[in-house]
DNA sequence: CCCATCCTTGCCTATTTTGCCAAACACGCC
DNA sequence: GGCGTGTTTGGCAAAATAGGCAAGGATGGG
């Protein structure tokens, strides 16, 4: 089964590091609707575009997205669409430290 | 639904973020498959006690692991183990960028 | 009370990440 | 070739992260 050596999970630390922004988790979440271009993402996240087409090279670097040319126009898509998956399980995580906040006031 | 504030994907940012490092991937794994106090997970990990330490106090501030005290020593374990799932989807996006290497190559 | 054990925290340094501006690059069009 | 639009990259500064050592709790045993 899984082989688990220091080099495994690094591999997987980089394509986990990928996601961990709120800026990529935006982008993802956009793309879970569709492709985009970079002008398109830059105006949802609200950085400069530099910015913005740097956390996508990081993404695409670790295998999240695909790109395709369109003219001058770069179209960046979800990959491996169970990332999506992800989100309902952080919810989940996110609901228990909120209850457990409540619990410590009340 | 889902309500996409700036807030909302800083949160589930930093439950990925305490996610997103060799050495806690480690741990998840060595948690998954039962309780391991500080010392133990120090010797699977390999770093200072310390850096450990450190690390779990990460990954419990963001709901990752819960600690149980028994004595002198502190117990953690998985709080949500559906974070577990993540791990054959980090497969996929790893298998993907290998056989894009392959066909690079070949 | 003192000691040993287990864990956490303070402090410091090295490294990585982030983000902007400006410059470069790519492409289609005239 | 020159221009405009869309994207990437160089360079830099600010901030966050990681890791070790040493010091500081906490807890149970004698």
């Amino acid at each position: 089964m899984s082989v688990k050596t220091k080099h495994h999970y690094e591999a997987r630390a980089k394509v986990i590091k990928a996601m961990a922004h709120p800026s990529r988790l935006l982008i993802i979440d956009a793309l879970s609707r569709g492709e985009r271009c970079v002008l398109e993402l830059t105006e949802l996240v609200g950085s400069d575009i530099s910015t913005v087409s740097r956390h996508l090279a990081v993404m695409k670097n670790a295998g999240l997205v695909a790109t395709e040319k369109s003219g001058t126009t770069v179209n960046y898509r979800l990959r491996v669409p169970c990332i999506l998956n992800f989100f309902g399980c952080i919810e989940s995580v996110l609901k228990e430290v909120a209850e457990e906040g409540r619990r410590a006031i009340g």
